[in-house]
DNA sequence: TGAAATGTTGGGGCG
DNA sequence: ACGCCCCAACATTTC
């Protein structure tokens, strides 16, 4: 049988099927297009760190999901072909070799690492290679989603509003039960040094996470089953890990929107108590999709400022206090616990993640630039969509942003969200000890308490290295000096 | 998806 | 009993 099959293959010329952020069989609109054919199918995923004109190398993390996700592709496709290097030539290399005569993908809007779809359609033209682009990434579609004025729409609700009233996402595509595929040379997994080695700070990611498919979906089920119900209110605290963590999977599509959005939905219908709650967590979906819409329409928002005052903004420069975030030894408990939760696990409660973003370019002025590099190369989600957005939101500087002078006070949100302390026992253990009153703000612990907690102040806990009502008038006064700045330049003009 | 400063109000202590 | 003041508690404004 398996015989009978690969011989009327071999009479047909196969096609090629490109993985890139979408690492699923199941509803890949690519996949599904590829089979169609009735050719058999190349499986091919492409990992180009060599190309230096595209817009930004995988980060750390990034690679250790990547290779643990192609590790579990590989094991439902035993003939993916790995290849390294630049896209475009590998793609014709393998067309001239296989005989292939079209190239299926899905599509990736944004900021993309690999080059834009339409450049790739073009230049196999000039070969007579057909190449199919599907829509699977996302649940809208950033090219015709415009407000009423015909313009990009910059506030989300309104954006989200206007998706949830014509979005018909159709039913996900369940995986093929068969996939004729076609065997070609492939470079080994390990050889692309995805893992990092001496030191090798993924030690403790395996022990979060289970990239892959099925990981997705394990994810999305547990929290359907355990967190949806009472989401809205409980996700704030980072303590209860209540939230989906479906990011890292969403990102690399091993779990499509559209799957997710189905799965709420249906869960809406059934259990019409948590509908409040299904309605915030596809929220959460529609931020992405909003990041994304806005990575279209500017596609500079990863590098400046969506708001264009803010180029006059005059952030520090202070290597130090970059590095004592970067650490998680600011000083202030949630800011490190955050850090060091990063550190660990390679992703961050999103509550926290707000926390730290709003002490790194409020408290210590330095540019969200560097925030969004360090997130790059160091969380498992890292998304240049996304975190651009977020990061910009934190700034101040993006569209439906925070107003600049709202300031997270660290303590304040740490009381509020993690009132019994259990978030910062875990992540910053040496202040374990500490009574509830004074986890937050070990700093002003009476000596007393402090030696029976086992805690220096300045030796096993640094001070804060910023005093708050001082960093949070400075950074007003350097608002103040923007909006000067551009007064200025405007009369000037 | 703020926090701090400032304003207002009303209950209760107290001379 | 009355007016005065204090200050929570809440509301509004400002950053």
């Amino acid at each position: 049988m398996t015989l009978a099959i690969s011989k009327s293959s071999a009479s047909q010329p196969p096609v090629i099927l490109w993985f890139r952020k979408d690492l699923r069989l199941s509803d890949n609109p690519a996949l599904q297009a590829a089979l169609k054919t009735g050719q058999p199918i190349l499986p091919l995923f492409i990992f180009d760190d060599q190309d230096h004109t595209i817009k930004r190398l995988l980060g750390g993390a990034s690679r250790w999901w990547l290779h643990k996700s192609l590790l579990t592709l590989q094991s439902q496709l035993p003939n993916l072909c790995l290849r390294r290097g630049n896209a475009k030539t590998i793609l014709l290399e393998l067309i001239q070799k296989v005989g292939a005569t079209q190239i299926f993908m899905n599509r990736r809007y944004g900021t993309s690492i690999d080059p834009d779809e339409s450049v790739l359609q073009e230049f196999f033209q000039t070969y007579g290679i057909i190449c199919q682009v599907s829509k699977g990434n996302l649940l809208s579609d950033p090219v015709t989603m415009l407000n009423q004025s015909g313009k990009p729409y910059q506030i989300f609700s309104s954006y989200w509003n206007h998706c949830l009233k014509i979005l018909r996402p159709e039913r996900p595509h369940p995986s093929p039960q068969y996939i004729p595929t076609i065997q070609e040379t492939s470079d080994k997994l390990e050889a692309w040094d995805l893992l990092p080695v001496a030191p090798n700070w993924a030690a403790g990611f395996e022990e979060f996470w289970t990239p892959g498919e099925r990981g997705a979906h394990e994810r999305l089920s547990t929290f359907v089953e355990e967190n949806l119900v009472g989401y809205q209110l409980q996700r704030n605290f980072p303590a209860n890990e209540r939230t989906s963590r479906l990011s890292p999977h969403l990102h690399w599509g091993e779990i499509s929107p559209n799957q997710i959005w189905h799965v709420i939905r249906a869960q809406q219908v059934q259990n019409p108590a948590s509908s409040q709650d299904s309605h915030t967590f596809l929220a959460e979906i529609g931020w992405r999709e909003f990041a994304y819409y806005l990575a279209y329409h500017f596609p500079h928002m990863s590098d400046d400022p969506l708001r264009p005052q803010f180029k006059a903004f005059p952030w520090r420069y202070d290597p130090e206090g970059l590095k004592a975030w970067q650490k998680g030894l600011t000083g202030y408990p949630i800011v490190d616990a955050g850090m060091r939760e990063l550190w660990h696990t390679g992703w961050m409660h999103n509550r926290v993640r707000m926390i730290v973003a709003s002490f790194l370019v409020k408290h210590l002025l330095i540019p969200w630039q560097d925030g969004e590099r360090w997130f790059w190369d160091t969380l498992v989600d890292a998304d240049l969509a996304s975190n651009a957005m977020n990061w910009q939101w934190a700034a101040g500087c993006g569209v439906d942003a925070a107003p600049y002078f709202r300031i997270f006070n660290p303590t304040l949100q740490a009381e509020k969200f993690d009132p019994e302390g259990a978030y910062i026992r875990l992540w910053v253990p040496e202040l374990k000890a500490l009574p509830n009153l004074y986890i937050h703000k070990p700093w002003q612990a009476p000596m007393p308490i402090l030696e029976k907690a086992g805690i220096q102040i300045g030796k096993t806990y640094p001070y804060p290295i910023v005093d708050h009502a001082a960093a949070r008038a400075r950074a007003l006064g350097a608002y103040q000096q923007m909006k000067i700045e551009n007064l200025t330049y405007l009369s000037t003009d």
